[in-house]
DNA sequence: TCTGGGGTCCTAGGACCC
DNA sequence: TCTGGGGTCCTAGGACCC
């Protein structure tokens, strides 16, 4: 018995919690740059915004449909996402945090009604956070997810399925008619697993419907379209292959990577800029007690600027032994950048990966043959207490406080920075952002 | 003019080994 | 002139997720 709790258009649904006027309003929430939009209320989807759609595409909705645009804040959204979580998990014995606005539920052995309990734990986030949610259960993960999809769609499009499943979706107290009914009238593209490469070629074989596929023949489709394709028509027949894991391992890597405000041309601001982002993953490295293997680095010029000549190199760099440190991941960074850029190309977007992560302090060592692995290595770490040292500051002073001089921001007008321009305060994390209630 | 960012898993193919 | 077969490991790329 597994749920899955998601938080309807989640970051749309934070910025309201604040700003009760965007009720009702066509709301879109916009990427790091302004960009694309990449979340959006149920008003700006009826008008048409499409998911991850470019921003000036649809900024002319503004004026002629009263379109709201807010740039993204995660520092609220995190914040906000970790409160929601902390309410869903007290209603099972099992939480698999699945990304910001999901989480896995599993009830197996818990009894009563479990709709009357997503009912109770809608109820209870609503009250707590302001967030609204829909909950669907089933057998499966596959079918948890399909339930959720049914529950949102029910509340949105009423008539589409019967409004009793609206918001709580329990496929396990359907009768195989009514189950039938419901996954015939839903497409093969919305379930999880199979997105828009997979769902056009499902078609082709006459597949439209989840139904459809449900009575697809396995072993056929599992020679197309390979194993994952087989877990989820397993999943969705009843048969579990995905557990809830409610021990998440720490990340195999991690990644930042932004586009520019304007395009970048010349080495030194692609040095602050990537030595920057070195700085974001070496901190977020910390945090989860790993050490990197090695450091990727690209940049990028834009497909989208078609005059332009193109270029987007990368270059990986590896580390022995493995870091943490800011300052060896910056300047591996910086190196690996200096391989790859070439003057004369108008770069838009860069990045930097940490891989091979290990868990710090389990370090491979260079063994030499008759040397035990045995001896207590546990060495001296004047690099771990000054990174400690570094994080602490920039917790309590802010991002930035202290960092490496590469990636200090030179003096002068920044013109690569993201633009932002739209952005909401961080209500819950800034004291000198906290909501104020007015006398 | 302007086009997201951060992840996971699977597969195919090459290098290498005996 | 004739040139194996089975296995592992690694990597790049693709598909998917939110």
């Amino acid at each position: 018995m597994f749920a899955l709790v998601d938080v309807n258009n989640m970051y749309v649904s934070c910025e309201r919690v604040f700003r009760p006027a965007l009720n009702g309003r066509p709301v879109v929430v916009l990427s790091s740059n302004d960009g694309a939009c990449i979340a959006r209320s149920n008003e700006a989807k009826d008008l048409g915004v499409r998911m991850a759609q470019p921003w000036f595409e649809v900024r002319h909705l503004e004026r002629e449909a009263g379109l709201i645009a807010l740039s993204a804040n995660f520092e609220l959204y995190g914040d906000m996402s970790s409160r929601m979580m902390t309410l869903a998990a007290e209603f099972a014995p099992r939480q698999e945090i699945y990304s910001i606005d999901e989480c896995f539920l599993d009830f197996d052995g818990v009894p009563g009604d479990l709709a009357a309990i997503g009912r109770d734990l809608r109820a209870k986030v609503l009250l707590w956070t302001g967030l609204p949610t829909s909950v669907g259960f089933g057998a499966t993960k596959t079918l948890a997810k399909l339930a959720n999809h049914v529950a949102k769609m029910a509340d949105r499009k009423p008539g589409r399925y019967p409004a009793q499943y609206a918001q709580v979706c329990n496929f396990l107290e359907l009768s195989t008619q009514q189950l039938g009914d419901v996954l015939g009238r839903t497409d093969v593209g919305d379930v999880w697993g199979i997105g828009r490469k997979t769902a056009p070629k499902l078609q082709a074989l006459d597949i439209r419907s989840v139904l459809d596929l449900l009575q697809a023949d396995l072993p056929t489709l599992r020679r197309q379209f390979g194993v994952v394709m087989e877990k989820t028509m397993l999943e969705l027949r009843g048969t579990p292959c995905r557990a809830v894991d409610d021990a998440p391992t720490p990340n195999q890597q991690i990644i930042c990577s932004r586009s520019f405000g304007a395009p970048v041309t010349d080495l030194p601001t692609l040095i602050e800029v990537v030595s920057q982002f070195a700085t974001q993953v070496a901190r977020k490295l910390r945090e989860q007690g790993s050490a990197a293997g090695a450091v990727q680095v690209f940049i990028t010029t834009s497909p989208y600027r078609r005059q332009d000549r193109q270029h987007s190199p990368s270059a990986t760099l590896p580390l022995r032994p493995a870091s943490s440190d800011t300052r060896v991941l910056v300047s591996a960074a910086v190196q690996a950048l200096r391989g790859i850029f070439r003057p004369g190309f108008n770069y838009v977007k860069a990045g930097v990966m940490l891989v091979d992560l290990q868990q710090e302090g389990r370090e491979q060592q260079e063994l030499g043959l008759f040397e035990s692995d045995a001896v207590p290595a546990a060495p001296a770490r004047p690099h771990a207490r000054l990174m400690n040292a570094m994080d602490e500051l920039n917790q309590r002073f802010g991002r930035g406080a202290v960092t490496v001089a590469s990636a200090a921001r030179r003096p002068g007008p920044s013109t690569h920075a993201s633009k932002q321009e739209r952005r909401s305060p961080r209500y819950t994390t800034r004291l000198d952002e906290i909501a104020m209630a007015r006398a």
